[in-house]
DNA sequence: CCTCCACAGGAATTTGCGGGGT
DNA sequence: ACCCCGCAAATTCCTGTGGAGG
């Protein structure tokens, strides 16, 4: 660095194109590995809206890294491309029912997506209107300026009641949508979500169910290999792309972290100022990965949720005991200094009751119920699932 | 197995926000 | 410019209960 001229100009002398290994890049068609019997059924069930029909609603299973979102996406994609060249219009809409998980944001998400300003003189505001104004203006969206809409909701579990579900199914019979057709496919974690619904949406929803398996050693060495191209000729080591896909294996198969820890790994052989990225690289990367989930997760939670996180870190950190079950009581008194430093008002009791409880749904922390002994009453403990250490690191690198 | 109470958590209510309608 | 709406977050009020010690 220091006898370089300027900052930027030596090429990289690790990655070629970093964008392959973002898991958000989409992938040309040949680049989707190990999904072809997947991908051919979702196309049968999609097929008809390329003339304009009404699609099949589609249910799709499997855990977190085995493609779900990626080839919904791309076969949605695909098909409308088809379709725009028999002059059908197509609209997408993909929701992240983790983040949108309650009716109106749900709902607002889709028009937004659907909506172009310039050709609808819908507005769909961001607050303001009431749910059934959000859905009036879908439907309005859907008639006046697409053929066929298709609605992906990725992680649907999380949905919060199944009224947007019933709404969407029944658009069509129910005479919201007159001139345009619409789709749900669905995604879920979860093998057990199609016995949480009511029938009517049930068997609405479910017209074809696909599970998709987890990838296995073999398929994630050819999912990293196609996406070698990102490193610059001869750099990955040998071992490398193997041991990155039994690491991976070993979780359940997601592909997910297996090009995140690829990644790290050049990242990491970078920082060291090698042009060859080592094996002795893999385990690195690996933890950084978990690190940088684990911060990821902490980050999208509210300001509160953070300080309570920190709270039961530096609380847990402070007490000797192997295993720290934390009152919350305790973390409540924690929490109140966090505050102070941070000059904010904390919030009460009952609220962070609410919070604690969110946090522990989420896995980021787990509670138990325990009694005091008579005349003592009975309580919560709570305790950290991830080392407190980085956790407070992931809390405070968040600003 | 019963007791006892601090805390858990349900329900009702308020607050704050970002917009419509007029 | 004004008032009013619907929603989510937060607060207030309150009853119910988990479970160790007796």
């Amino acid at each position: 660095m220091s006898d370089s001229k300027s900052f930027f100009g030596n090429p990289d002398p690790i990655f070629a194109d970093k964008e392959l290994l973002r898991v958000s890049h989409l992938p040309q068609g040949d680049r989707i590995i190990g999904r072809d019997d997947e991908l051919q059924s979702l196309a049968k069930a999609i097929k008809d809206a390329q003339r304009g029909g009404t699609p099949n609603n589609v249910l799709i299973y499997g855990k977190t890294g085995t493609g779900k979102s990626l080839c919904s996406k791309y076969i949605t994609r695909d098909l409308a491309d088809a379709a725009a060249e028999n002059d059908v219009k197509v609209g997408i809409a993909y929701v992240d029912c983790f983040q949108e998980s309650t009716e109106t944001q749900t709902v607002r998400t889709i028009a937004r997506s659907l909506n172009d300003p310039d050709q609808t003189d819908v507005t769909v505001p961001h607050s303001g209107v009431s749910t059934s104004d959000y859905y009036r203006r879908l439907w309005d969206i859907l008639d006046s300026r697409l053929d066929v809409g298709i609605i992906i909701l990725d992680e649907i579990d999380k949905l919060d009641g199944d009224n947007v579900l019933m709404q969407l199914s029944r658009a069509a019979e129910a005479g919201k949508v007159n001139k345009s057709t619409l789709g749900i496919i669905g995604i879920s974690n979860k093998i057990r979500y199609k016995d949480t619904l009511n029938e009517r949406v049930k068997s609405s929803l479910s017209e074809r169910d696909f599970v998709f398996p987890p990838y296995d050693a073999g398929q994630l060495r050819a999912i990293l290999r196609s996406r070698a191209d990102a490193f610059r000729e001869d750099v990955l080591a040998e071992d490398v792309i193997p041991k990155v896909a039994a690491l991976a294996a070993r979780e359940h198969g997601d592909a997910r972290k297996a090009i995140d820890i690829l990644r790290y790994a050049g990242e990491i052989a970078d920082e060291h100022g090698t042009d060859t990225v080592h094996v002795e690289y893999v385990d690195e990367a690996h933890e950084r990965e978990e690190q940088a989930r684990l911060s990821e997760l902490i980050s999208k939670q509210p300001t509160h949720s953070r300080y309570l996180m920190l709270a039961l870190a530096l609380r847990t950190q402070e007490t000797s005991e192997e295993t720290p079950m934390i009152p919350t009581k305790q973390i409540y008194s924690a929490y109140q200094i966090v505050c102070d430093r941070e000059g904010t008002e904390p919030l009460k009791m009952r609220r962070v009751r609410d919070l604690l409880s969110e946090l522990a749904f989420l896995s980021l922390i787990e509670q138990d119920r325990k009694g005091r002994g008579k005349g003592k009453g009975a309580h919560t403990v709570n305790e950290l699932v991830d080392d407190p250490e980085l956790v407070s690191e992931a809390c405070q690198s968040t600003r």
